[in-house]
DNA sequence: CAGTATATAAGATCGAGTCTCGTTATTGTT
DNA sequence: AACAATAACGAGACTCGATCTTATATACTG
């Protein structure tokens, strides 16, 4: 019913955390290690929220991570934002505005899974991309411009196949 | 108080809207004659929307809108959006997502006024740029990729050189 | 100058996101 | 193992940008 991210693989030229959604352990244990180093305790819910997160290839909003927790483990809403904004602030997730209403969250790429997205304005659905030359010119670019560039994000818009057809 | 959109001069290496703010005169005539082509009567709220956006180096948000007008010109909240949307659909105006609060909304730029949006983490001003070489990439991209890609946006977010200060 | 359809204003309503606070769980210490 | 300290959590109230509803005002047509 309501649009999703959904794992598609990209053309895209350089590795992408699409290739391998339910796999990757390193993120996992790198965000535990992270937390642990934070001085933080180790709640039920935000493990949840973190293993979740590890099995995705793209973002997701809350109101989707809260519901995809519901049938295993209640996690409340207030928790949900609570523990991506921890994650957020220890570099181990990020945001991603996609110009749909909602905010979406994805764990943070180590340096071969950096990628940006692309949406499609008729199904919503979200799909992961990464193009070296595109981060060349974004880094060359970022030397030039009245701003401490510190991250960059770019969506593309437009239709996907199966609207297309 | 809030952070808001201000003109500032870019060092981009492309013309930029920021250079002419309070002038362009060919987008007020081009938006005026969109809409009566569509169809569309000539409100007073319109009006005043359209001339606001006119004069504007870079996006604003709804509520920057609603409370500019309201000086010389009551225009209700409803009536903002409702306006911004039709504009959008037209193709004379668009969304940006700057990764704040709010969504903005600009002019659409001729060719040469084509840009993009840096962030500053700290204050919230939003400043437009542009770059030869990113849109090149941007657009080789396009080709290579699983979407008929119709548009793209790009933020670069960081400090600016007051709050770095 | 009606008559008709669009445009607008005002305010109700919605919902993602935030905040508060009382409860529960983890961890270090005795 | 019992305890205290404090971090993590849940439930629900609350905020505010955005949308919807409806009555009124205004712009076009003949
Ligand atoms: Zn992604
Ligand atoms: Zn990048
Ligand atoms: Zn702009
Ligand atoms: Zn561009």
């Amino acid at each position: 019913m309501s649009p999703t991210a959904r794992t598609v693989p990209t053309t895209s030229t350089t590795a992408c955390a699409g290739r391998r959604a339910a796999g990757g352990r390193d993120w996992l244990e790198r965000a535990e290690e992270a937390l642990t180093a934070a001085g933080r305790r180790r709640g039920e819910a935000r493990r949840a929220v973190l293993e979740l997160l590890n099995n995705q290839a793209c973002a997701l909003t809350a109101i989707e991570i809260e519901d995809a927790l519901r049938t295993q483990r209640r996690v409340s809403r207030a928790s949900v934002y609570r523990i991506l904004e921890e994650l957020e602030e220890l570099g181990l997730v990020q945001r991603v505005e996609t110009g749909q209403a909602m905010v979406r969250y994805e764990r943070v790429a180590d340096q071969h899974e950096h990628h940006h997205h692309l949406v499609c304005g008729g199904c919503g659905v979200v799909m992961p991309f990464s193009d070296e030359g595109l981060e060349r010119a974004i880094s060359s670019l970022s030397e030039r411009v009245p701003l401490t560039v510190s991250e960059h994000e770019i969506v593309l818009r437009g239709e996907c196949r199966d609207c297309a057809a």
